[in-house]
DNA sequence: TTTTGTTTATTGAACGTTCAATCAATAAAA
DNA sequence: TTTTATTGATTGAACGTTCAATAAACAAAA
């Protein structure tokens, strides 16, 4: 079995399978083994890529947000227009992307949300990735109304968005995408034409 | 030390001991013997009047849900007006009570919404408590608009409640309550002028 | 009023289980 | 032969639960 190069392929590999025993457990519940079996390789291998639990754990999380961000800056980046109103749908249909939205990747974030709260580790990149998000749509909604009053439109948004996703995830017949993303939308447009 | 009718007190004390211990730690990483020392009792209490760990944590969410539930209700039985708009406001505000969100309560709930995606036990808590605010902000929707509207608006203004309340928790600063419920005001204005 | 027996409240050590981490052993590849 | 990749049994710590022991409070009997 072993062969040279294996190093990123298992990263790969034992993250999916980090997010497939959430899924299927809970974070609370997850153990070394499960992951491992999910992944077809044996506990030690963890240890040897990840220097432990934790370290799978915060590069799992990582993954999904870098995944969020991408699927942000694609659609960004293939508009055409450059206006507040497509910039700002730009990122809520990035928001929810299919990427976002599948069964393991959903639920883990949830379960690193509620965990963040209390590991330093998690809570960095959670903070990160939030703040920029707020200032993104801060600077958008900018271009269309006063500041202070952008700040409300973006708070506003950034839970909005947040609500839907941690409804849907919740929900035991999950994310309705297109309906989330269109609820969404529409706010937007009630928040520009005020 | 032991006198009789000691019963109703120590569950309120471990419930209360066990709101502060996740808000110290994290639900991942209570223990009874935590909880206990909290408390000032020793870990066997615990097993006596809650049958053990699982029991009193489901115990602590039911605490929690009647606790906002009580808020509501209390705030909606003080209504003189019975428009749909004050009493859509009503439940913004019951939501945003004090009860609430102080910091054990917050991170507590959040805590527990993660966990019920994986507890039967507290999926069946959530999603009560979940149909019920849906069901109310439905019914009052409809005395303004057609149905169809009516459920949107509803599924709209729970996830902004949702994530607001997500993001306070998350927030290091905690909600600032009154933001909170101006956004939801505000939000809710729009949604009727519409 | 004292004595005796019963119930209620509580403790904390012991037990069995589970888990993450470690590491010696092994095998393919270079 | 050395390096890289992987295994899985083992270890030690941590946890929830159990339970025998204890003590206060109460009730009935003497």
């Amino acid at each position: 079995m072993p062969k040279v190069g294996m190093e990123p392929i298992r990263r790969q590999q034992l993250i999916a399978a980090t997010m497939a025993a959430i899924d299927e457990v809970g974070l609370s519940e997850v153990t070394i083994v499960r992951i491992a079996r999910h992944a077809g390789v044996s506990s030690g291998i963890i240890s040897h890529y990840f220097g432990g639990k934790d370290g799978l754990l915060e590069a799992t999380m990582r993954q999904i947000l870098t995944d969020l961000s991408q699927a942000v800056a694609r659609r960004r980046r293939a508009l055409k227009e450059q206006g507040a109103r497509a910039q700002i749908g730009a990122i809520i249909e990035g928001n929810f992307d299919r990427s976002q939205i599948s069964g393991p990747a959903a639920k883990t974030w949830l379960a690193f949300w509620a965990s963040s709260m209390h590991r330093p580790a998690l809570a960095r990149l959670q903070t990160i990735n939030d703040r920029r998000l707020y200032a993104n749509l801060c600077y958008q909604f900018c271009k269309k109304m006063p500041r202070e009053q952008a700040k409300n439109a973006a708070r506003d948004l950034a839970a909005l968005i947040d609500g839907l996703w941690l409804r849907g995830a919740l929900a035991p017949e999950g994310l309705d995408a297109d309906a989330a993303r269109d609820l969404a939308l529409a706010h937007l447009d009630r928040l520009l034409t005020a």
